[in-house]
DNA sequence: AATTGGCACTCGTTGCGTTAGAGTGCTAAC
DNA sequence: GTTAGCACTCTAACGCAACGAGTGCCAATT
């Protein structure tokens, strides 16, 4: 492909992608910037059309981008320019605002990404496994029944009411708790886990159903991770003027709410580099073949611990978008570090 | 108002809450089961009109049910019929199989709820002021950081991270949660927040920083009362074709979705003896006037703690989703109480 | 060989008149 | 008080023609 079939396949997408129509010869001609006859683009688009780049939706009509037009649009015809220093404090300061609780820093950014972009913003939440459990509490509440808390050292708090087979007194709580703390406390919650599930077949002592429960619960807070994602903005969906209503909108509300399809996709990406797009049927999700996925992992601690992303149709404004998501990204996980808390 | 006509009109809005197309003369006749002719039927349908529980949407179609004449039909026109015992143990199955998590509990019941109506629901979580503290600790996690942790006696758990000025020895924080809970443990929230601002006045000892925080906590758990409210189900707002999309959706969503008006709604509705229904302009909040709103308060042992609903078309199956509410609301309250619990 | 203007053709959109049907209100008869 | 009949109204559906945007192709031009 010659230089000045990417330059108009470049114009037509970006024409498309701020009107919404069909693009044809005509227009773009004019647009495009170069002295070049609605004929001449004509046997170009043609080209393109042959390529898969673009498709005709009826005989006399212009073009639009098809998946594969926009993958090659944002691979090889956009250069994505970093946002500004000033606009990068300004999202680090409404993130940061509600540190240091973690979920509503994780809330805050899911709002203010999903509102930045008008698209549907969800973050998969940071993975636990390498948080360290910090303190266990055995609480008697009633005749059977213990609260047990688990308390990370992100401060992340997780409890679970356990039913018991006889009432166990205050006394025998608080001994289980404190053999608990100095058992296993200051570990990761996976080593704990494991190290718990050896001990239970080990000893048969008498403290093995509250340490079967604990061990539940500690597996509870680990398996959370698995469907723990935050979504935000569902009804810019609604505001999507092309596909209005349509059983497709439908269909991908239905999948978001899923949850599962989505996270396994994200997980996918948790390792990436940087930030990645599923375009149109990309994904290998059959209900996100209509829409493009913008996500970028981000790191604590250098750890890459969770991914955020936005969730619209093909025609978005990528040249925005993908700056404002993988920096996004970035600044979430700053502000998620340790190195972000000031310093005595 | 004869006999006839409220047969009438009871039938009419019958046939348009199962078709959903204005009722014409002809097919009421036909339908009500009168040996009445549809001229006759016209007369009586004009009257109707005239008294303002009826409208036709265009000069040539037949009439619709205005708010009032919805009001008039729940009112006046049925009797609803409490679910059957079969039916009841199943409900209370599906609401009960979650505790004793109170949380989770919450969340089957709106989603049974929403599931069972086919219309959004929602739930005003249960009020906090009466529950007792049960359980304060005060765990440090980092340099400056302390996570407090207030645990109630129905097992609610509310955690805040506070940052301290200095740092704080383990022993002193654990010499403060000792304090703490001998002090305002096994009394009710709003006692403890009520002591809390008192002796924070009189007494300027070293822990006042700590206790400043705690006092904010517990406030905090008091304040998301407020706000607190599970929704489900929205989308099925998608689902009813009349309305499709339209502004009003939209605007319903977001009402939803800010819930400040929806909770003051709400509010006013615990006292209420038993179901209560908000038909169209009823609640004087413009976003439902095109909608009905069903709620029900639940008591947890005997006290009216909060209310459940359903929001739909005005043109929805009342006789279904009157007992529905109602029955819901009983099951809930009795899942949550604490005579429901086997005792040992 | 690439580019361009011209031209016939296609097809969706818009607007308009027509028709069919449903339903009413009214009146006169029962 | 009830009913049948009838003229009238209004919507929804349909068909049709005009319009216009856009294409593809071909022959002429550079």
């Amino acid at each position: 492909m010659d230089d000045r079939a990417r330059h108009l396949l470049k114009s037509l997408i970006e024409q498309h992608i701020s009107s919404g129509h069909p693009v044809g010869s005509r227009q773009l001609a004019k647009d495009a910037g170069l002295a070049i006859s609605a004929a001449t683009v004509r046997n170009v688009v043609a080209d393109l059309e042959d390529a898969g780049y673009v498709v005709a939706p009826h005989t006399s009509a212009g073009r639009i981008p098809t998946p594969l037009g926009y993958r090659f649009f944002v691979d090889s015809l956009i250069h994505v320019t970093p946002l500004s220093g000033s606009f990068q404090r300004m999202l680090l300061q409404r993130i940061g605002a509600h540190l240091p609780d973690a979920e509503e820093v994780l809330q805050a950014t899911t709002a203010m990404l999903s509102e930045l972009t008008h698209l549907v913003s969800f973050i998969r939440v940071p993975k636990r496994a390498h948080q360290i459990l910090r303190h266990v509490d055995f609480i008697a509440l009633r005749e059977n029944e213990v609260l047990a808390i688990f308390v990370t050292d992100r401060g992340e708090v997780e409890n679970r009411l356990l039913r018991t087979e006889s009432p166990l007194s205050p006394s025998v709580l608080t001994q289980a708790a404190n053999f608990f703390n100095a058992s296993y406390g200051g570990r990761p919650l996976q080593e704990v886990i494991a190290q718990l599930e050896e001990d239970l077949l080990r000893s048969r002592a008498e403290m093995d159903q509250i340490l079967r429960n604990a061990m539940e619960l500690g597996k509870e807070m680990l398996m959370a991770d698995q469907q723990g994602m935050m979504v935000d903005g569902e009804l810019q969906l609604l505001d999507i003027p092309d596909l209005a209503d349509g059983p497709r909108l439908r269909e991908l509300l239905r999948t978001i709410r899923q949850k599962r399809e989505l996270v396994m996709l994200l997980d996918g990406c948790v390792q990436s580099s940087s930030v990645r797009l599923f375009i149109g049927g990309e994904s290998g999700l059959a209900p996100l073949s209509d829409f493009t996925l913008v996500s970028a992992p981000y790191h604590v601690d250098g750890e890459p611990v969770g991914v955020i992303g936005v969730l619209g149709p093909l025609r978005m404004p990528y040249p925005e978008i993908i700056p404002l998501v993988d920096g996004t990204a970035r600044l979430l996980g700053q502000a998620l570090s340790r190195t972000s808390l000031p310093s005595p």
